[in-house]
RNA sequence: GCCGGGAUGGCGGAACUGGCAGACGCGCGGGACUCAAAAUCCCGUGAGCUUCGGCUCGUGCGGGUUCGACCCCCGCUCCCGGCACCA
């Protein structure tokens, strides 16, 4: 009678046992000599249930951590909740539900279905970045920032939804209208924190370099983020006032080439001067304008609109009186806000040289070619020989950015600056729903920290969340009273909650030490299980998130707290699931859950789904990937099939086993070994498939498949891990479970073959394969080729001008024909 | 526009370092079992031609290097993702 397999039966009594057994504790204990494994999922939000995405991507995330345990490691594998957020605020607004409530019952249900799906977690460890004794410790890191005077506060500009009368972020404008009200944003200056991620800028930038394990396309869009650009600051003087305007350029060289002067619209400079020179009139309303377009729209708008300032500015390298203007196209964000215009080389000043009708003089032209300023269509860009450059004429560019630099400097003209295009971090959200800043505002001592010891700031309950332009917290009728730590006066509570991404920017660390009274975590226990051994996650988290916790990671190394400088070496996107080639959604109604999945054919049949459709970093598009929901799966028949043959396997005992098998059973191990630690989940089954295949042909013979069974079971149980767990204490009859069992290993010897296939070609065609010994020798191999009826047939009796053998592989004979 | 990644049967995908293209699975066709169906098992399955021995073509397109190219080089097309006035 064949072993029946029925996920229904099996999987709820594993997890059970699993958990009784406390089987995914990671050890803590010092003594412990195992390697330790740091396996690292990105935490979910918790937005209703689980969906396919989090399904693919902790189906993978758990086969790492359970096969890291198997290759004897002491394995960390946590899970928490990225809990704090909008969805849970607009919950509340929407239906009336507490964003507590609302937030801990989706966590619960997240929870049940991790359970369900036997995810090996180390549920000890659990956390909720919204329970205040985590947020505690976001304020804390907040205040060491704060500190280090890496948390300050300046008035920027944000996103503002008239409607709503709230700011929104840079996420929530979606084609510069409001998503929750299609009321188009405006912008607005308020007064906001930042944390001061510039200064780590060239770090996050030369610490890139040693992430050799992260996708390529992850640090180029880091490296582009961070934008480092070298150049020159350059400073020109106004001739009719006889300030200093600094500008930023990475083209020094064409500095005799600047035709014109423009200032950001928001530039402080633009006003003054204008209303100096009595053009403000016509100045302002462009002004007015830029200022109230929203960023959104602001970095869409593609136009060459400008309007002149009635000033110049005077050139610094020769002395020339150019007009400055005013125009949206250069961004107060950048540089200092001002430019150098040099249109015959720069395509934005071309296009405003060629509106405006300013002239456009050509400073480098293509050797052995002369430009014209008056009739070029577009900026040349490119290398060549230097003109109209006073000392640098006749010399050749790119080569002579360094020497203008150099002269620059010399003449005290300018000097060699560097400039990214990262910005500071703003954190201030005017929400409820997230930790709040740690700050008491006090007229007669400013902004002061609120002591440790007072930690944490905790939200108050009885809130209104309708939407009102500042924080909720800062409605509330008594919360944020308080007295000034520093001299005891009346003060007020800073309003604003941080941003999300502050409380997942250290999480990790926290899973090192849960439940720490004395700190966000012990140094000790940080250092021991970290940096991460392999964190896996979505590709949209490639920048910000990413980014922010190397920050946070080098923040902390520089505070001593830890004792490295990168958190994650190796990182793993999973790929999205989509359906009919889109994302799925709400409104395309084309949303496949995980959890019936799980419910009708099993765990094991998700995960073996998931993995199995293809490279883990790929999309799966589920509609050509699954078939009707009740139309049994490949992978769950599979499944059957290997409950077949290791029951059949057992019932004949540990017996001989043909030798062809046993070789196969280690070329088995070694392949599946490697695509593990490849994250080649689809080609490991694609191998333990085959090997089931075999196993069974042997079975048909009346053979031993023993030994087999053994590896096949073990090397299934990082994949279905309950299929897996059910064969191996059940019917192998193991006490302890498979999940710590070591991960089989392979006799080199053993996974050669013995007799392989010889290809016969004739001038690189296929004629005949031959089976060799795998030791022949180059002769014989030859020989062997030559005899085939292949061959014989190819050559028609010519003699070959040139073989190329490769034995035991390949014999190829060349004939002219 | 710039940057990154792709394109292989009807479908998802394999192919180590340049050496049997299409592993494994889905789907489909045929068969066994069955009163029947489901389930299960077996056989076949890139295209065309075939005297059934084989032959020709075939990894987005056009060239090249090589005894030999899905793989390397040059020139394109299309698709996906990211950034997008960053001076």
């Amino acid at each position: 009678m064949a072993r029946r397999y029925d996920a229904s039966e099996i999987e709820p009594r594993w997890q059970r046992a699993w958990a009784a057994e406390g089987l995914f504790r990671a050890v803590d204990d010092p003594a412990d000599a195992r390697p330790r494994f740091y396996a690292l999922d990105m935490f979910p939000y918790p937005s209703g249930d689980l969906h396919m995405g989090h399904a693919e991507a902790f189906s993978g995330g758990d086969a790492v951590a359970r096969y890291q345990a198997m290759r004897g490691h002491n394995v960390l594998h946590p899970i928490g909740w990225d809990a704090f957020g909008l969805p849970a605020e607009n919950a509340a607004i929407k239906r009336g539900v507490e964003p507590e409530e609302w937030t801990y019952a989706n966590i619960e249900q997240q929870a049940a279905s991790f359970d369900r799906m036997g995810m090996s977690f180390d549920w000890s460890r659990r956390l909720n970045t919204c329970d205040p004794d985590y947020y505690r410790w976001t304020q804390w890191l907040f205040l060491r920032l704060f500190d280090k005077g890496l948390a300050y506060r300046k008035e920027s500009p944000v996103n503002w939804c008239p409607t709503d009368a709230t700011v929104l972020a840079n996420e929530q404008v979606i084609q510069g209208a409001c998503e929750r009200c299609g009321t188009m944003v405006e912008r607005r200056e308020l007064t906001q924190w930042f944390f001061k991620i510039t200064d780590y800028a060239q770090r996050l930038l030369d610490d890139a370099e040693s992430l050799v394990d992260w996708p390529e396309r992850v640090l180029t869009m880091q490296r582009n983020w961070i934008g480092r650009s070298e150049g020159a600051e350059v400073t020109f003087t106004i001739a009719e006032t006889g300030e200093e305007i600094t500008v930023f350029t990475t083209r020094p060289d064409t500095l005799w080439g600047a035709t014109f002067f423009v200032f950001a619209a928001e530039h402080p400079a633009v006003r003054r001067l204008a209303e100096l020179a009595g053009t403000w009139d016509r100045v302002e309303p462009l002004v007015r304008t830029a200022a109230q377009t929203s960023l959104v729209d602001r970095e869409a708008a593609d136009t060459r609109e400008g309007v002149f300032l009635g000033v110049h500015a005077v050139n610094p390298v020769n002395g020339e009186q150019i007009p400055c203007y005013a125009a949206p196209y250069v961004l107060m964000g950048y540089g200092t806000g001002a430019i150098m215009a040099v249109p015959a080389h720069d395509q934005r000043d071309f296009e405003f040289a060629r509106q405006h009708g300013v002239a456009v003089r050509v400073v480098i032209q293509p050797e052995g070619e002369t430009l014209d300023g008056d009739t070029m269509t577009e900026a040349y860009a490119g290398e060549g020989v230097i003109v109209h450059s006073g000392p640098f004429d006749g010399r050749s560019t790119p080569d002579s950015i360094d020497e203008v630099i150099a002269w620059l400097e010399a003449e005290k003209r300018g000097r060699g600056a560097i400039n990214f295009r990262l910005r500071d971090w703003l954190i201030s959200r005017q929400r409820y729903w997230g930790a709040p800043i740690p700050i008491v505002h006090c007229p007669a001592c400013g902004e002061v920290a609120v002591p440790d010891d007072q930690l944490p700031v905790v939200l108050p309950d009885d809130v209104d969340f309708t939407p009102g332009g500042d924080s909720p917290l800062a409605h509330h009728p008594s919360w944020k009273h308080v007295t000034c730590p520093s001299c005891g006066g009346e003060a007020v509570r800073d309003t604003d909650t941080m941003d999300t991404f502050v409380d997942s920017s250290w999480y990790f660390f926290r899973y090192c030490s849960p439940g720490y009274e004395d700190g966000p975590f012990r140094s000790e226990d940080v250092n021991r299980w970290m940096p991460v051994g392999q964190y896996t996650g979505g590709v949209e988290h490639a920048i910000l998130h990413l980014l922010y916790s190397r920050f946070v990671t080098k923040v902390l190394f520089d505070l001593g707290m830890v004792s490295f400088t990168e958190p994650f070496p190796r990182l793993m996107n999973q790929g999205q699931v989509i359906f009919d080639g889109a994302a799925m959604s709400k409104s395309k109604g084309n949303i496949v859950e995980p959890m019936p999945l799980v419910e009708r054919w099993g765990a094991d049949t998700m995960r073996l789904t998931m993995l199995f459709a293809g490279p883990f970093e790929d999309d799966i598009d589920w509609k050509l990937i699954a078939g009707a929901p009740d139309k049994r799966p490949g992978v769950h028949a599979w499944l059957g099939r290997v409950f077949a043959a290791v029951g059949d396997a057992i019932a004949r005992g540990d017996v001989a086993e043909p030798e062809a098998l046993v070789r196969l059973t280690h070329r088995t191990i070694r392949g599946v070994t490697e695509d593990m630690d490849r994250f080649r989940f689809n080609t490991a089954i694609s191998k333990l498939m085959v090997l089931t295949n075999e196993m069974r042909g042997g079975l048909d013979t009346g053979a031993g498949a023993f030994g087999a069974a053994r590896a096949l079971v073990a090397m299934l149980a990082p994949l279905a891990p309950f299929a897996a767990e059910e064969l191996w204490r059940t019917d192998l009859g193991e006490a302890a479970s498979v999940h710590r069992a070591s991960w089989p290993t392979f006799d080199p010897a053993l996974t050669v073959e013995e007799r392989v296939t010889l290809v016969v070609q004739v001038n690189g065609k296929v004629r005949d394969k031959v089976s060799v010994a795998a030791d022949v020798s180059e002769e014989d191999v030859i020989a062997a080729a030559r005899a085939s009826a292949g061959a014989q047939r190819a050559l028609e009796g010519r003699e070959p001008v040139k073989v190329i053998a490769r034995p035991p592989k390949l014999v190829n004979f060349v004939v002219e024909d």
